[in-house]
DNA sequence: TTGAAAGCGATACCAC
DNA sequence: GTGGTATCGCTTTCAA
């Protein structure tokens, strides 16, 4: 039973002609008569010939396989885009492998080393902020989705919302509904502190904008050491219950907003008339909260389409037509900025 | 700058040794003395030596990948076991691939073809209830972890909880809390119901057991046609409206169990008193709501560790200790069925 | 301790 | 239209 793998080889023997014309008839390249043509798959049917992948991939340099990484799929933003980016990867023709970095620096460094070893032919970062310092195979094509943070690799493109932009919005929106005072809740602030990525960037741009004064009292950021929900929810009780007041909150983040929502009514807080809160992806957690929670839609459709388009296009040896592609956002007004 | 990837010949030129015993100290197999070692491994270092996974893939025929099927990543209970197989694989060594079967048979079959030939070295189907007929390689190792369907490969194993069993304490958990009328409420009821799998069959069983009467039109199943939350609030509504009435409603998911107390609450029920709900999971669906769900944990690590044992041990060529391996679950009450 | 060489399975060039 | 053969990079056996 332990019958060796059926190879082009067999195929060929058994055909009575050469692997080579086994190889031609199997990708439908070079020429042969129709009669070898049907002779051959025949063959291959009755013999349930499957290519050997790793063979092809050693003799053609390309593996046909891309690298998902992000910090962690269990998350719902995220595993929405590596679904979609999984799904236009795998109609191009490629697999996927699923990689969780926890937005550690060191175990992401593990994984493109064996990424590079299992000559995957391009990598896709899905949100978190890490920073490799591999820097071998430089010409690796990288796609970086929602992800903050660069590889060395000489190929490389992004892909996201304009953050600052976006955080500039939710505060507009607080503060065209009416707000006075507008705090900003924030768990992970630290990770996502680089220039043009900086998530609260908008939120300052707005206040000084529009001459408004900044208390840096109502600027809560967390560290992010347990469930963001909780510890957004405990940042606004603290806030609170230290006496300061607050009509308005930037969340940045669902879950975050959900915490802020909760944190309110536990106190009695009438949300969506006495504070708005206003939070950001449009998940699950926006939708379900009573009240409904007004966010910002980052259209992870249109990010996994442009970030596999434009690795595509590396992958085809073509430089892809941006290397900054920013995708729209869009607010969704609910409840909880609408008062209704 | 197109320089060729650096191989173990190179190495070999380089360091004045054969490939043979570059092989030898990279591996650190066979024998060689510390002067050889020591000088092929700075060459190696020196020259940012990767290992072509390619070619050991082939001449090793084991690719040391293993791929992950699940309907769907993006939910949030089989992203979690994603995750936490990922994990335990990546620590023993191999690399996962993730591919998403919507549940699809035809899909599967597609992705299952395309994974032996790029030789995995296994199989992890996560949740679902897909059937392959894909019978080739069937010596392949598989396991199933809250997999409804098997393959043709002849060394499988499940792993699951056990689910007649769940349901059956889910319904004693309210008739023990008084409850008198218990609904029953499922999306995509019909994926479900093989065997040993059928998650309702515990809620019929304690009825029959206890003399208690099924009343069909408490018996709700939805087609899955729209988002859970939504569909099993529209059932509980249409049952509502149609004049039935209940006190206690066994919902088959923590999204389902949602969307029904959404819809008691919609309606000035009082949840928890009036009307008692559990779902299952123990997702976060359950505790965000408020008042907070009572459900059934299942225990996702368990779930992935008990997997991976028994995919590493086929992997070594050992018998796994079981074939059908069932995890322990938990009824969690909260409020809804509390009260408090 | 070390090395020569066969071979894993597929592709592609170049004769015929 | 067809086939012989070198080659991709690595492991492994067997001799030296």
């Amino acid at each position: 039973m332990a019958k060796r793998t059926v190879s082009i080889y067999d195929i060929a023997k058994l055909a009575g002609v050469s692997t080579a014309t086994v190889s031609n008839v199997l990708n439908s390249k070079g020429s042969y008569s129709d009669k070898t043509r049907d002779l051959v798959l025949r063959i291959a049917h009755e013999q349930g010939y499957v290519a050997n992948f790793a063979a092809k991939s050693l003799r053609e340099a390309s593996t046909k396989t891309i690298a998902l990484l992000t910090p962690d799929v269990s998350n719902d933003f995220f595993s929405t885009l590596v679904l979609k980016v999984e799904g236009l990867l795998r109609a191009a023709g490629y697999s996927s492998y699923i990689c969780n970095t926890a937005n550690d620096d060191e175990r992401e460094g593990e994984y493109v080393r064996g990424l590079i070893s299992r000559q995957v032919d391009g990598i896709v970062y899905i949100g978190g902020a890490t920073r490799s310092s591999i820097r071998a195979a430089a010409n690796l094509p990288v796609v970086h989705i929602d992800h903050t943070g660069s590889t060395g690799m000489k190929r490389e493109v992004y892909v996201g919302n304009d953050m600052p932009q976006l955080s500039y919005d939710m505060t507009a929106t607080l503060f065209e509904r009416g707000c006075a005072q507008v705090a900003l809740v924030s768990v992970s602030a630290s990770l996502y502190r680089t220039d043009e990525h900086d998530q609260a960037a908008g939120y300052y741009r707005y206040l000084s904008k529009h001459g408004i004064r900044l208390d840096k009292n109502l600027v809560l950021e967390g560290p992010h050491r347990q469930t963001s929900l909780v510890e957004a929810a405990q940042l606004v009780g603290g806030c609170l219950d230290a006496g300061y007041t607050f009509d308005g909150v930037v969340a940045l983040g669902d879950r975050v907003a959900l915490g802020v929502v909760n944190a309110l009514k536990e106190r009695g807080i009438a949300v969506g008339t006495e504070v708005r809160v206003i939070g950001m992806d449009d998940s699950i957690y926006s939708r379900i909260s009573s009240p409904a929670i007004s966010t910002v839609r980052r259209n992870t459709s249109q990010l996994a389409e442009r970030g596999v388009e434009a690795l595509l296009a590396m992958l085809a040896g073509n430089r892809p037509a941006q290397t900054h592609v920013v995708v729209p956002h869009e607010v969704i007004e609910r409840t909880t900025t609408l008062g209704v």
